[in-house]
DNA sequence: TTAAACCTGGACATCTAATATCCGGGTTGT
DNA sequence: ACAACCCGGATATTAGATGTCCAGGTTTAA
């Protein structure tokens, strides 16, 4: 899985924590977490073409939240970073060689349902987490988290 | 995902077909696929590492499975396969730069669990199917399957 | 109206892992 | 003894992930 996917969720949890409000450049984004500047801004343009965040130009620009934290899912952001494929890729080997002399069947493949099945598993359980369940998740489990974000991104609100 | 996957699943299958007093040479389950056989070699030699398949050498050599396919789940061969490492690879980003400077908190990372619980209803799901589970929707949707592989390998029996 | 801060997207360069091949070894049946 | 197998390390080859750069556009503020 792409590396893009952790610094996704882990940027969306942060402009969750600082509020629609509020625009954040991709470079700050970035020196949060020491990544390459240009490179996280291409996982947060993927954010923007899926919906998942909106992009202004122009000083005091940067990326938001598209929508509450509570309506975006982890599926949703993993989908947006990996793309449309599945994970596992059949190639319908099935068919070739020796196999396939017979008849080119138009039923599916059972190795690729059976793999689909578990990955429908995931999917569903990936889209029934939200990033506000794992903001949630972190202001338990160490409640200065979230204040420490806004300090450092010099919000100054309480 | 790994393409040795879906080789080995469709080659485990293969060998359910073929029954467990019959060995059958890499080369000859490559060349059923039209695959490159030193590379499925190396597939099939993982799934003897963890003992899915057992290999014999010599002539008369070759593969076969190391218990009844109601015993083999797709977990496994995956497993075997794909190796250890979860899909979603944790970095801790969030130890890092700015968001590192405070406590360094023994707290688990949020993200990683919330990814980690969606990878477990994979394997679940990917355990719950074996591969004698796969061979009967197979025959269930397409009869002549089974006794064309075996006609293919040479096996004579009815 | 100029300058600076920001995003956009394409064109690269680099690095890593998957894919694939090869060969020198074993083991075993005939 | 020979041939048919497996074993596993060394080595290409290739595709994709990672990372950089630049030439545009848009917007704010002075």
């Amino acid at each position: 899985m792409n590396e893009g996917v952790e610094w996704a969720v882990h940027s969306c949890l942060n402009l969750a924590w600082l509020g629609e409000d509020r625009a954040v450049p991709a470079a700050k984004l970035a020196a949060f977490y020491e990544l390459p500047a240009a490179y996280l801004n291409k996982q947060l343009q993927a954010l923007a073409r899926a919906g998942i965040v909106t992009s202004t130009s122009g000083p005091r620009g940067g990326f938001r939240l598209a929508r509450p934290p509570e309506q975006i899912t982890l599926m949703d952001v993993v989908a947006a970073i990996e793309g449309p494929d599945e994970a596992f890729r059949c190639t319908e080997i099935r068919h070739r060689g020796g196999s396939g002399s017979g008849s080119r069947s138009e039923t599916p493949c059972a190795v690729h349902t059976s793999m689909r099945k578990a990955e429908l598993a995931w999917r569903r359980e990936l889209a029934s987490q939200s990033i506000a369940d794992i903001a949630a998740t972190v202001d338990d489990h160490s409640p200065a988290a979230a204040e420490r974000v806004r300090r450092w991104f010099g919000d100054t609100r309480t």
